[in-house]
DNA sequence: GTGGTCTAGACCACA
DNA sequence: GTGGTCTAGACCACG
């Protein structure tokens, strides 16, 4: 799996860090079990310290998404952090204000409802899809 | 106008503080022309410091949402921000790890749309109702 | 309050630190609202670095203990973690095998429970002990 | 005796396959004189690597609950290692932490106590019956 | 001055 | 070779 990060952004390195691996998850490309790279290798490999990659992985840890494992090093977790009413509250925070803007700016629900699909869209699409008796287009 | 914030919370204060502004306005309790409280008055009504009241103001005034007048103080500015596609671009950046992580908890796309149709209500209903046979003002 | 650390130990030091805080609010010398001092002068207090500091502030907020706010800097949680069922289970799991130590080196339920009698009172007399009617000895 | 490991646990697996055999011990399933497998037949019956079983026995020796020979092999010492003071104060420092954070998280005496009860008869129950009115089997 | 982030180098316990 | 811990020095956002 390919890790793009942006060095320049704002958001940390191992906040966008973190987000890939999920994004990564949500796609279907790291399956649960699936072992991570280690601490050392993913950082030389995206070229940064250690320690961020650390970070980013203990994070993962605590939230539920991985899980370290004493002889098979990082591995996905195969049970996913669950749908809970906290997540879901803080999720509804974090939209919020996201929302607001988008309004001001003269966008109505069809329109954001339609940013939905397409990202939904895009995270699943490709690889994950069920090609079994559907094409993609 | 009631602001809160949340002393406690990871986002920035000035930035707690822009998001309650853009709402205020999406939900159309800050009109156009209306003048916002001066950055020493807002700052001791809330109790936090003139610098970060500024900072707010400033973001907002740069972002289009307000002016910043000499005499007449902080006003709302009379056309909002547009929908550039690098807005777009932007929105669909900053959800779209949201996305992926509701995915990985076991949301789907349906149960997003409607996250995101309650918050839209949410913001447009205390004042601004919908207005599908009724005209506000 | 003060700190003592062993540098010597086989617990980490953010370890040590985690539940030196965690006894002082126990024990009623730390209460909640009250501040903590912050990671760098801590830190040079007990001649630390401040990166450890950092480390056990952030396991004690992400345990529900310690709250960092915007103001204050680094406050006693208001309310405390709760006694989950899930705490339980992990505190049977970490006390189990000291319990099967104490039984092959010849301890009884007797001698046990009246260690846990002591520790208690240990904890809880130093500062807290509500003397209103009751003098101390 | 059956071996259980979590190999996602925080806590060693040489450490852990200790406190398995030490309660093993303490439940009286493991009686003195009797031999504990090889180092190599328990290390691939576990599947576990050859050195942790060595470190776990040469530790389980250096505590006295086990004796290394070279012809009879690996056995449970007959006499457990005594209840030093210095081996109660050590329990204590342990314990306390756990004290005190149950206390923050609102338990008594009382529950502590029955903790220990349940566990104490936890080990004790299931071979070695407490006996006094009840023969197990 | 505060906490947050990133980097770097080092040692150790574990398997 | 793995992750865990500790140290150190540096920059930045925040208030």
């Amino acid at each position: 799996m390919i890790i793009k990060l942006d060095l320049q952004s704002e958001t940390p390195i191992y906040s966008q860090l973190m987000n890939q691996i999920i994004e990564g998850i949500a796609r279907g490309e790291l399956k649960p079990g699936e072992a991570l790279p280690s601490v050392r290798s993913l950082a030389s490999d995206i070229g940064i310290n250690l320690h961020t990659v650390n970070k980013a992985y203990n994070l993962l840890k605590q939230e539920g998404y991985i899980q370290i494992h004493r002889k098979k090093g990082v591995v996905i977790n195969d049970i996913m952090p669950g749908l809970t009413e906290l997540y879901v509250e803080r999720l509804q925070e974090q939209i919020k204000p996201l929302v607001a803007e988008s309004i001001c700016r003269g966008m109505n629900e069809e329109q954001l409802s339609s940013i939905i699909r397409t990202l939904v869209k895009q995270v699943k699409t490709p690889q994950q899809q069920d090609n079994s008796t559907n094409a993609q287009h």
